[in-house]
This record gives C-alpha cells, structure tokens and sequence, in this order.
DNA sequence: ATAATTCGTAACCGTTGACATTACAAAAAG
DNA sequence: CTTTTTGTAATGTCAACGGTTACGAATTAT
C-alpha cells in the first residue's frame, strides 16, 4: 500500500540474481536495472540476507547471490522478509473517543481484522515462488 | 498503511451507525468518536454512500445512517468502497531499465501478483460482517 | 421569509513517511 | 597499499494524505 515498494524491489532485485548464478552480483548493478540508488539496494539487500534469501562479500569481486535455489523461495518469504515485522495493515491512527462504546475497542478489533488480512496475503504468496516469478518473466 | 487509515475509519464509523438506527448521526458526531475533522468524515461518508452502504440527509435533523442491515455489510464491501478503485498494492513505482530482461517484464508479472492478493484480502474480508464487528466490541 | 442546521465541495495547509543522496568507515582481494 | 564493494549514518526531497477553513445548497422549523 502508499505504499511500500520495499516488496515491489525485493522481487526485481531477487529475478535478477536469479538469473546471474555464477557471479555475485554488486547493488550498482541491480540499482541499474531498479532504477534507483545502490544504497537503497543495499538496506534492501540487508534485510534479505538477515531472512536468509541472500548472502553478500565485499571487496573486489564481491557483490550478491541467492542463498538458496530459487525453486525454493516463496513470495510469502520475500514478503516477510521486505515488510518489516508487523506491518500496520488497517491500523486506526488516531485514538478514538474512549467514552463511545465502539470508540473504546475498534482498535482491537481492527488489529484481530488486519492480522487476518495479512495471513490471508501470506497464505496466497506461499503459492508462487521465485523460480515461478523468473519463468513468468521470461515469456 | 504509510497507510491509508480509510478502511479503519470506515469500519469505525458504521459500527457506531450500526448502534444508532434509531436517529441519524451528524458527521460532527461521528468525528468527534474517531478524532477526526468533520470533513474528512463525509468525505468518507460519500464513498460508503456511492457504494450503497449508508444514506445522507441535510438539514435539521439530518445526518446519515445505514442504508442496510448491519447482517448485510460485510467488511469486503467497506474495504472496496474505501479503498479507491485499484489500489496500487505492490506496484513497481520506477520505470526500471528496459535492457535487463527482468526490468521489462517485471511490473507486468507484479501486477498480476497485487491482483491475486487483493483478491485474497476480499475473499478473507467476505468472511465478516458488520455485525460480526459490532458483536466483538460488545465484548 | 428567515433563521438554523447539516451535508457537499473546493481550496489549501502541515506532517509524515519513504525513497534518494552523500559521505565515509570497514572489509576483502590482489 | 590501492582498489573495490558492502555496511551505515546523516540528511535531503517530495508526494500523499489527513486536517482545516470556508462557503454554498438543501432542509426543517418557527
């Protein structure tokens, strides 16, 4: 949603790698092929590789690859992965009026709605995986 | 939600219709529960109108209520009539480098992913009514 | 008629959050 | 030791969205 494209650019980056196997490959490059900046990358790439869907080497020859096959990677990964820990889904902003009965407990119940709205993401992106993303891009 | 806090309010603001069928409410009124303007409020309140879900009346005595039972409205119906036609869920915001062939095809291959959780959202939100909503902050 | 109330609507303000940018230290390789 | 490349902090920029003000239009009552 105004949204996050944290997940939008985490799948790019992870087709790209998957399609550069042999050699890592360094944020410039995949900064080129998003179109934005290798910092941006990098933080993105940061969060990949604590979940585990990359490993990074400095220095000279170093760069980014895929810590394991692309066949076994999921969107429901990448997603968790690039949205950080509880994403607020529906959450109400304000504090309501905590006299009116609905006012004092809709963020409870928003909460219980917004964390099934987000399985519900999940449980569909535990459907597609990386190697899915790669074939489809390639038609 | 950098987030659009629409679908809370909107739940927010016909759960506090839903106990009040007797009379209708002013938007003052419905403001002052969320902690809102009362602007933002009908602003709402026109997008719940065009979707059939309440009803408007001005002048004194005025104010709006549902248009249908609370056992009618099912938080898919709110999410849709909320959130603007087709929310953006995950797109692809730069226009990335045409060259790589990931680049090319990827806001394609995304789209067709933002639909299916769209898709699944709705499917996990038709599970519930307004009613259902009413009912859990009684408790 | 007139006043009062309430919605509809337009215009604009202010904040916030997200991505972008710059800069530099740390690691790795030759 | 120099070069390459990641890791990270600090800061800039900009759009989106909620908030605010203002006012016209409709409706009701007196």
């Amino acid at each position: 949603m105004s949204d996050n494209c944290q997940f939008a650019f985490a799948v790019h980056v992870l087709g790209v790698l998957a399609l550069h196997l042999e050699t890592p490959t360094t944020s410039d490059e995949l900064a080129h092929s998003v179109n934005t900046n290798a910092v941006v990358i990098r933080r993105l790439l940061l969060q990949l590789s604590e979940a585990g869907l990359v490993e990074s080497q400095r220095g000279p020859g170093g760069g980014t690859r895929l810590a394991k096959s692309a066949k076994d990677i999921t969107l429901a990964q990448i997603y968790r992965a690039s949205s950080g820990e509880i994403a607020p889904f529906g959450s109400h902003p304000n504090t309501p009026a905590q006299c009116c009965p609905v006012g004092k407990s809709i963020g409870r119940v928003l909460e219980v709605v917004a964390n099934r709205a987000r399985e519900a993401v999940e449980r569909e992106y535990e459907k597609t995986s990386l190697a899915d993303v790669v074939k489809a891009v390639q038609l």
